[in-house]
DNA sequence: AAGACGATCCTG
DNA sequence: AGGATCGTCTTT
């Protein structure tokens, strides 16, 4: 099956799943130009709700981290380092405060690199990935071999919290 | 109003 | 190892 898109439901699951299963899947990204261009997610990682401290939303609710408590299957986007647009696919139910992380496209290697390559800003925030005719996300044939490891970047969380194995990649 | 900082990347 | 670069959040 090819060109059938991941819908709300898919997103609205358990944040360590979603990421899991996010592997494999195609990344669509139509440009203003009108070019359509295909990506496979080669690595994701997973942000489980408020009582992670190293997920955004555990320092509450703020205009910034509104997005992730809504339900799942929105687009959260945010600068970092005055730079990079990092991109975030909100999961779970409504109140959450969920989302999982897209670190790796097929040929485009980390967060800040692959947000450049699509060309994101922050009128992607609160996309809706059902409705979306720029962006969207479809079923693929799943990855076999897939590595879990520490997340990256997220000292200050602390444990438990560095130590889970919520970074996942197709190896 | 001002300062600190970051789920990164590039250069030297 | 260190600088770039700026929106968001915290503190005054």
């Amino acid at each position: 099956m090819k060109n059938d898109r991941l819908l709300a439901d898919f997103f609205r699951r358990d944040t360590v799943l979603v990421a899991r299963e996010l592997i494999g899947k195609t990344l669509t990204r139509v440009f203003d130009d009108g070019t359509m261009r295909r990506y496979v997610i080669t690595e994701t990682e997973a942000y489980c709700g408020q009582s992670d401290l190293a997920c955004h939303t555990s320092k509450g609710r703020t205009k910034r981290t509104q997005v992730m408590f809504e339900a799942g299957g929105l687009v959260y986007v945010y600068l970092i380092y005055g730079q990079y647009w990092l991109l975030n696919f909100v999961t779970e139910q409504e109140g959450s405060g969920s989302a999982v992380l897209i670190r790796g496209l097929k040929g485009h290697d980390g967060p800040g690199k692959l947000g450049r390559e699509l060309k994101l800003n922050k009128s992607f925030y609160g996309e809706n990935l059902e409705s979306s005719t720029r962006i969207w996300l479809e079923n693929a044939n799943p990855v076999n071999q897939i590595s879990e490891h520490p997340r990256v970047g997220i000292h200050y969380a602390g444990e438990p919290w560095i130590s889970k194995l919520w970074l996942y990649k197709a190896d």
